[in-house]
DNA sequence: CTATACTTGACTAAATTAGTTGGTTATTGC
DNA sequence: GCAATAACCAACTAATTTAGTCAAGTATAG
């Protein structure tokens, strides 16, 4: 789990995707222009979004990106991990023949640490986003659905409860 | 927040000198050795690591470094936030001049959630991963202690409320 | 006095991020 | 069929960040 400003430029994409998307599909360059990311390098974060199975595209005039799934099903764990390549695993990679014993502090250490990252990206969805951002144009107040609430505290708990740090 | 191999050695060295740290100061040859981290390189972060008050020195033979607080009171989120720079405020920083009334989606956004991630991070002490480190080896199984889980998974709920997403 | 070890700064190489250029291919509508 | 649209694709460049090197210092223990 990397986090740098290329996933949140993809985050922010997404976003834009499902807040624009009622059932045409959305060109880059709509993106490109709301945004102000360029258009090149949409393409390119797009791209490997599509590998990933987490939009579609429809070519031609009046073509464009369409969310492969419905809001709630998109994670922004799942974004990131998109555009981003994995972090390189370093040194003793898999040999375990790290110095004088130690076994790999390092590895196990941050890989879990990521994995727990990972694991609370993993409970914000598309939906979540665009419930929040919704809200706060219409009232800067009352968001927190009793629904959706509910859904994502039980989502979250789950997430605490499968933790291996706590 | 920013997360990438940088915070990683960050972490890892501080996660070094919490374990081998008795009383007399670890030097930085001795955890440039144990983890396989270029000695200069080490020199920078704790030079930052030093500027946060996250660790002090000691000079001369026999000196190095120590934690400036007990195990409990240091962060994965202090330490991550210690050696990297904060994230580009990007665009429309501050002024609100944003394109057609979208009133900068980018920024709350991405803010919002980059400070999800730190409350998380704040949640994980320098004593929580040594727990978890010397457990790890000892026997594999049979962490999770009866008043450090408690105390974390209350710390953990109370971030969880705190939080706006959900 | 000497060895140790922190401190500082400037400099370099590699990798990643961000953007550019210049195409091609598929599709729609005239 | 043809023109416009917009996804696709690849190579190249610039800027930034990461990681490491080099070469000075300064403080201190013995």
């Amino acid at each position: 789990m990397r986090l740098t400003t290329k996933g949140r430029y993809a985050v922010t994409a997404m976003l834009d995707l499902a807040i624009h998307a009622d059932k045409d599909p959305v060109s880059l360059a709509d993106i490109s222009k709301r945004q102000e990311i360029s258009l090149s390098y949409l393409e390119q974060l797009f791209s490997r979004l599509r590998k990933a199975d987490l939009v579609s595209s429809v070519r031609g005039p009046g073509g464009g990106y369409q969310l492969s799934r419905p809001l709630d099903a998109i994670f922004v764990a799942q974004i990131v991990d998109a555009v981003n390549e994995s972090i390189d695993a370093t040194h003793c990679n898999g040999k375990g023949n790290c110095n004088q014993g130690e076994i790999c502090l390092t590895h196990h250490l941050w890989e879990d640490l990521s994995a727990q990252i990972h694991t609370f990206l993993s409970g914000i969805s598309l939906a979540n986003l665009v419930a929040r951002k919704d809200v706060q144009r219409v009232s800067q107040r009352q968001y927190r659905q009793q629904s959706e609430g509910r859904d994502n505290f039980n989502l979250m708990t789950d997430v605490i409860r499968s933790s291996h740090l706590i």
